[in-house]
DNA sequence: CTTTTTAATCAGGTCCCCCTGACTAAAATT
DNA sequence: AATTTTAGTCAGGGGGACCTGATTAAAAAG
């Protein structure tokens, strides 16, 4: 039997620890010690390039199809990203309705490092923390794609796979 | 010394949690299982929020400068709280240049209930896992304290006050 | 060879966060 | 009493995430 108090310890510690990196991220970035934009991760064009860079050259109504989103912000995404230099348009050669898009390798080193960095608030912790912390984040995760499933069981368990192959690429 | 490697896990577990928890409350919200707006906590009308519960009967300028923002900005975003029913605005008898803005009971409660509410993920952690969650979540959110401060030296600490009280007299 | 489907585009709109500039009303200073 | 500071307001703007509707160009189907 769980302990209701333990988990509201915590509930209240991840909801800090979410307004405190916000927080943290935003300070960052006023103070310029943050040169890039900061595409959220997982909205708008920060969807575009997570899924090109699990699957580049896609097209856009696939990316549209695959992110769940309207054809015309998929378009609208895309044209950003290309004022950004992140990403290119070209048209398919085997289907001209087509338009093929492509990370650039700016697009892929943004899209990359936004995962790669290791955060300094990690360092002070023991290896033993770590790996604790690993494991429990991943039976959290386990639990939100579960309850992702559950809620939209036919479209888009394809989110799960884009996410977790993405990172798993990455960490393993 | 510590784990490259199990540092690199954990960080992408950390940013998976992000990606995963963020596509949740999504598909949550389009399911209409989440029957009010999502007030991002940290952000524009959240924040304001979670300053007043910790600090009612503040006036705007008070809100403005503790929250690091625009006075029309702030302006702005009481205004949509108050059509919402969750703060009201009264002009100070004091000194009527100054208006005050008080949480209704319904903000109370909105503003409560983001905070009280222990999400289904962590229902299946053990209570070992619990605390070394909260035990190692408590480093990190006070590492990234020390980052704030060390940013915005002067300006605003006050925001880990807002913070940790608020959320220690919740939690503890 | 038409008709229909498909991929994209443009136009326009909603709501959110957040800012600067210009201006008023009330309090504090001189 | 006249000036300056302070708290707010209105107007307008920039950027972001999304969406619907209407239209075009190209491919697929009848």
């Amino acid at each position: 039997m769980p302990d209701l108090t333990k988990q509201k310890n915590a509930a209240g510690k991840l909801i800090e620890f979410g307004m405190v990196s916000h927080t943290a991220e935003e300070v960052a970035h006023r103070n310029h010690l943050d040169k890039e934009d900061h595409p959220l991760r997982f909205q708008g064009q920060g969807k575009i390039l997570l899924a090109l860079s699990q699957d580049d050259g896609l097209s856009q109504k696939e990316l549209a199809t695959r992110l769940n989103l309207a054809v015309q912000s998929t378009a609208e995404f895309v044209n950003k990203l290309v004022k950004k230099d992140l990403v290119t348009k070209e048209k398919s050669t085997t289907d001209r309705r087509k338009t093929i898009i492509r990370l650039t390798d700016l697009g892929r080193e943004t899209a990359a490092a936004e995962t790669a960095k290791v955060p300094a608030y990690l360092e002070t912790l023991t290896d033993a923390e770590l790996e604790q912390l690993t494991a429990i984040l991943t039976k959290i995760n386990n639990n939100l794609y579960d309850e992702i499933d559950t809620m939209t069981p036919t479209q888009s368990n394809k989110f799960k796979a884009t996410v977790a192959d993405h990172l798993r690429d990455w960490f393993l």
